[in-house]
DNA sequence: TTGTCTGCAAATAGTTTGCAGATGA
DNA sequence: TCATCTGCAAACTATTTGCAGACAA
């Protein structure tokens, strides 16, 4: 999906510096199997060794906003999860523990284009993504 | 929809006060055409000349919530919004100037019950509901 | 009267900004 | 070298909590 070494180059090709750190913030995003918060990212960082200020990794989140390498994403929890942009899928979250899994729908997935492209021609509006997000308990919580 | 008179009766019959500041906050949700944040409601409550502590919106937002009156969406913006839990829709964002357009897309209406029922039969997961949201930039903000 | 509701002050969580200093290319 | 990247301190926004006082039923 998204070899560091893709982001690495692609960044690198752009003029980007690859430090220590941006690199280990890539590498924690590949790892995690599941959207991320500031406070994860700076956990998963602690993990390896490497320490960021939280001011430096929001100023990373946000730089990697605009080289639309990651998207935002939240779940009624009052912070923000980021997350590679890579294949469209959706999520799963248990409202009790918030654990979120990836899913995806195929059915779903087939008739997607067919409603956006009827959404813009109604709406006088651009479409650019979409969220969609299951709420409910999972197993471990019922 | 939630004409109220009925949520006002519906929790005087549950033995809960019907205080001026209750029924006001009530009635900015009503009249709002979109989902709310805290910030909002007060303002709301403000052009009605009902002056409102920030703490006791917060209350009265999970008193409302408890009592399944209203429900949370987050719509990427770090802060909570909130709208009567009614005839289920999905939403529109312009990500420029945040203005939410409530829909419904009746293909997906269509579908939507086959693939909860479909996801609770694959994932040991007990499904509450779900939230949809096109993100894009609206014909003013274009 | 009395349990519910409300306000004030203060605390907490998440995020952003200014500025000075460090470092990769 | 020097523009980019980073850290520290401080500010800012959204939300929560403790406690005392006010009010609807």
């Amino acid at each position: 999906m998204h070899p560091a070494s893709n982001l690495v180059d692609q960044l690198r090709l752009q003029g980007f510096r690859i430090t220590k750190k941006r690199k280990a913030l890539l590498e924690v995003f590949q790892e995690s199997p599941q959207p991320v918060s500031a406070l994860d990212i700076d956990e998963g960082l602690v993990k390896k060794g490497v320490n960021v200020n939280k001011t430096s990794i929001y100023r990373e989140l946000e730089f990697l906003l605009n080289e639309k390498i990651i998207k935002q994403i939240q779940f009624n929890e009052g912070k923000k999860r980021y997350e590679l942009i890579g294949d469209h899928h959706h999520h799963l979250v248990c409202e009790k523990c918030q654990i979120v899994e990836e899913i995806k729908i195929k059915p779903l997935e087939d008739i997607m284009p067919a409603i956006e492209k009827k959404l813009q021609e109604l709406k006088d509006f651009t479409l650019v993504d979409h969220s969609l997000e299951f709420f409910g308990v999972c197993g471990k919580c019922a």
